[in-house]
DNA sequence: ATGTTGTTGTCCGAAAACGGCGAGTAATAC
DNA sequence: GTATTACTCGCCGTTTTCGGACAACAACAT
């Protein structure tokens, strides 16, 4: 009798290089549901336990328009997405899709913005594990005073990618302007 | 953006009435996970997240294959299966799959036969849990006494699985005769 | 027969540790 | 006197750990 004994079902990934490094895509075939450079922090143990896939529709969308992104020819992106996380990190990933390019908030912001003022560490928590590098801009969150503080994907890529984006330095200059927090 | 948020990937199910009563299948899309009896032990509570199918292959093969084996026509299921539980539970069900229609053990021997001849409380607990119900053979295990001791769908069905295969009454014959444990 | 005890994996709840922070205070640098 | 830095402490979801209770038993003692 056919038995197959796992259980984990990882879905679909692929690869693709980067002016910041390799990339890893997951998908469960329809959304896409993960998006990782290599070597990051909480990058997933399980991907390769998924079954690899160059031709999924969403893999092609999601690397033509991060090329676009790349070259500062798209400023948002349009796909369909899956986010896999708790209610509470959902709603601080809601929240961080609505920081348009350009703009920063701090971890405070963030946290009134979401209904949990006092949340603050517990919103850093969450930030951190964004399953989606980029599409969700965590790199959008600064320290209260402008700084880094911190990126799963190290610091020299947030800092890259906000450059990319046009934010000037690191001392809390936003481009633009949100509604208040 | 599309974005969707949730997280269970309950797979699909349908069901089906027997004559011990109704059948819940269910199946990640290729494999059956689970077979249940109505009202049984340990029936999941997350079925009803999942996808009704009435269409999906392994449900229609499994349907066919249990109605022989409910006319005797049939002395072993050959299916593709997918155990999802823990590493000690995959071990003892593994083990229930190697027992032959009107053949049966005492929990101490399926013990025993799985190298760990102490977990023998573990071991009942474990085929309590068995999510594959008649497919994977838990209602050949008895006391070692011969007794019924338990079933997750009721001792009747056990009973009667039991008569069906031919397995004499409640006093240990065993219709044949296993590798010894 | 009935009761008692040994054994062991799993489930569950409680408790503690851990952060991609921030506000407030105190100690330095001009 | 300001302006920076350094440090402390509160905050709160998540994750991890730990301990206890439980169970489809079986062997042994009465």
């Amino acid at each position: 009798m056919a038995v197959s004994v796992s259980q984990a079902n990882a879905g679909y990934f692929t690869e693709f290089d980067t002016l910041l490094g390799r990339v890893t895509l997951i998908s469960n075939g329809a959304a896409l549901t993960g998006f990782y450079f290599s070597g990051q922090k909480y990058f997933p143990t399980a991907v390769h336990c998924g079954e690899r896939n160059e031709t999924l529709p969403v893999f092609a969308q999601a690397q033509r328009q991060y090329r676009q992104y790349e070259q500062g020819d798209l400023r948002e992106f349009d796909l369909p997405l899956r986010l896999n996380g708790t209610a509470f990190q959902q709603k601080v990933w809601q929240a961080l899709l609505t920081i348009p390019m350009g703009c920063t908030l701090s971890y405070g912001q963030l946290a009134r913005a979401i209904g949990a003022p006092a949340a603050v560490r517990a919103v850093g928590a969450a930030v951190g594990r964004n399953p989606l590098s980029v599409i969700v801009p965590c790199h959008r969150v600064l320290g209260a005073n402008g700084s880094l503080t911190g990126y799963a994907g190290g610091l020299s890529r947030k800092q890259r990618l906000l450059e990319l984006e046009g934010v000037a330095g690191q001392k809390g200059e936003c481009g633009c302007r949100q509604a208040s927090y």
